[in-house]
DNA sequence: CCTTATCTTGAACATACATTCAAGATAAGG
DNA sequence: CCTTATCTTGAATGTATGTTCAAGATAAGG
């Protein structure tokens, strides 16, 4: 007989640029509370506990990426124009991005394998899709003959998303955005030869 | 007037595993109690506190990781031939490597990014050396026109590292040896290319 | 063999954490 | 406008954490 106040979407983003910022672990319930303004009884209530809250967080990221990514490959360039772009999206990211300097998805994963296998394999099924979708998109382009290649599409993809893994983590190490979208650029160059 | 007992590289490699199996926020001091064989009050006299002996591990990583590439690089075979068997070992790593299926520094500096800026400063000096090391090897090979390229080794040796770290999180999500061969084998082409 | 400096031991401590719960507030149904 | 179901509130709880410290043990120096 009474609905509830909060707005999801809002509660579930802003947990989700906290999981990203601090991790899983470092990311107290206190914080939660605090950049949610939710009170722990209506966070418990809504979504059991702190690893339910991250699922959610983690299933609004999936989302909201997948809304940005169609958005960018539904326009009616050539696919290989849309995916180098798409690579130099990513780079800003990892470099201005003051929201969301890493992907929650592998960063969530790296630091949460060996400690819970439930959170591990729904963000692995997260990473596959990712990676399913960029094969569909280099299947089109194929299809276009906007490239030729000896490989299949899964193997150029596993190859992108291997790149856009090894981007973001040296994105950690050196914020130099040239260096970054040079390797952008290689990578791209390596992909279509 | 008396020594200290214990080993120190065995309790640097058992908290280094540790490390390494559950990160840092998720290691607990419990934890590196049981598998140093070390009580609260030696660790604390010989590192100071926990971030004191992550530091300590994370050197002897470093040290563990220098010795096994000198190792492998400093037989008198091509430096290329040298670099693709590397690449297969760190893709058996990401496999078996029941104690060291990930890279301490890229999984600890992914945790610890907007947590402890010193900590990742440290590993930030780590990485950028692994990758000046690379770049040597580089260099020596093109010396000896083992190969021609229009880039430069560090370009080079940054696109290697990108590739390394890309496998090491690919393999978080897929644990396929055939893919990550795969992966290796192209990163190696797209390299020398 | 005694002294003394240093190491080892493990119980104790304060804090921070995730979580619970009972009381108060409020929107919808009749 | 009253009832009731549900949400909100925030103090309280128990546990786990990193850390300290004083007492006991032990190796080296004279």
């Amino acid at each position: 007989m009474r609905t509830a106040e909060f707005d999801t979407e809002f509660v579930l983003r802003q947990a989700m640029h906290a999981f990203m910022q601090y991790g899983y672990a470092k990311t107290s319930m206190q914080k939660l509370k605090e950049v949610t303004h939710l009170h722990p009884g209506s966070i418990y209530a809504a979504y059991g506990n702190k690893k339910g809250l991250f699922l959610a967080a983690t299933e609004q990221y999936q989302k909201d990426r997948n809304q940005q990514f169609t958005a960018l490959f539904n326009d009616q360039q050539p696919i290989l124009l849309t995916l180098k772009h798409y690579l130099t999206v990513i780079v800003d990211e990892c470099i201005e991005g003051e929201v969301a300097k890493v992907c929650l998805l592998t960063k969530s994963i790296s630091e949460v394998e060996g400690n819970d296998p439930q959170i591990c394999s729904v963000l692995r099924g997260n990473l596959n899709a990712y990676e399913n979708t960029l094969a569909e998109q280099l299947q089109k382009a194929l299809d276009n003959n906007e490239f030729t290649t000896t490989k299949t599409p899964q193997q150029l993809a596993r190859f992108l998303v291997m790149g856009i893994y090894g981007i973001r983590t040296y994105a950690l190490t050196n914020q130099d955005s040239k260096a970054l979208q040079q390797l952008a650029d290689d990578l791209f160059v390596a992909l279509i030869n």
